[in-house]
DNA sequence: TGCAATTTGTGGACTCAGCCCATAAACTGG
DNA sequence: CCAGTTTATGGGCTGAGTCCACAAATTGCA
């Protein structure tokens, strides 16, 4: 077990020849070029001067390259709920969600939102998409659980499911509005509240 | 074109020398024995006695047969939702889902709920998942836009979605609840009366 | 009876994602 | 110089999904 990240400077064993960042550029030319559906991993590697099994050192799925700017943000969400402070847990919720999508302005539409027609295999964009927001789920509703103490569990789960599809749709509908979209905030706003609303005082406080 | 369904007798062609149902005993067997992901397709064909080409003459996808009890049943939307009469579009959806939820009791567990661990590659299950959901969720935005006259395109896909996935996630507690589960249905009305709460009042009637 | 049209079954070939493994390369500290 | 560690690479493999050409089975019509 070594404790050192793979980037420290006195870490033993062969540096690494690559990164994530170059392969996200050269998976962006290719994209830009040929969409996301022709684009091969053997091509966006070999574009990026490694190899093709390289790529999946960095990278689990080639899916995930459509989700870079979303998982980084998504990254925020435990800090932000937890900067939510003590309010209702709905609220809290709803705050946090909205911190998050205060990182996405009209001009930082991530790959998922603009390749959606142009998949290739039969729900590849599903899959990815689906799997982010259950692992957020899972986040939200243990969150809400710990705040509302001995509250039902479908009913957390619940609430989870239901406030992160209404601001995935809220951000779908973002991305399609064009050039004049603005930011994503208000949009995940006008989904959510009246989800949270409906929640409002299901969660008592312990 | 030519209107008669596939299995009329007087129709032109070579009569189908198999179905679906020989295809989803076959794999309910294979499924039972060795799980989803260890059965191929050319398995389950062979199982049943045609070839592996053959068992995309009826169904698109492997992942088509974890689902077929929830398609057949989530068939019955579009009737169930003009059944609910002229009333509020919230309570219109949630008669709706409530009927279609009835169907499963607690001995029909689809396959989709019960192999949630034990997918092939990343992501088929969800792949399959999200895809059922968006295209319910876009029947239901338009159901709830028609009846609303003017409402917010993205208010209706909010709800929708919500709504869905908060049914969703209550038929996974179901199902995950054992041989003591009971009825699906009163798990999803737990799940999907806030959300319909939330979100009443704000279709406008036309 | 024969012939076109139509529909299904089938085998073969192909692409590509994802996975595993053995090996080489590049670095660390002793 | 050596042991340990980490990354890079090539090779091979499984399996889903797609395409295509061709055979087989049925219809209606001439």
């Amino acid at each position: 077990m070594n404790a050192r990240g793979p980037d420290e400077p006195g870490r033993p064993g062969r540096p690494r020849g690559s990164s994530r960042e170059m392969l996200q550029e050269a998976a962006s030319e290719l994209f830009l070029e040929q969409t996301y559906a022709r684009t091969t991993i053997e091509q966006i590697a070999r574009h990026a001067g490694v190899s093709r099994n390289t790529f999946f050192n960095y990278f689990q799925a080639k899916s995930d390259l459509l989700w870079v700017e979303v998982d980084v943000s998504l990254e925020r969400l435990p800090a932000a709920l937890r900067a939510a402070g003590p309010s209702e847990p709905t609220d809290a919720v709803r705050r946090a969600l909205l911190d998050v999508a205060s990182d996405f302005g009209p001009a930082r539409v991530p790959w998922a939102l603009t390749q959606q027609e142009l998949m290739a295999t039969t729900g590849e964009l599903e899959a990815s998409a689906l799997s982010r927001l259950s692992a957020q789920a899972h986040l939200l509703a243990g969150f809400v659980a710990r705040r509302a103490d001995g509250a039902d569990g479908l009913l957390c789960r619940g609430f989870a499911v239901a406030v992160l599809s209404a601001a995935a749709a809220a951000a779908v509908e973002w991305a399609g509005a064009g050039v004049a979209r603005g930011n994503l905030a208000p949009y995940v706003d006008a989904a959510i509240a009246p989800v949270c609303e409906g929640f409002r005082g299901r969660f008592s406080q312990p």
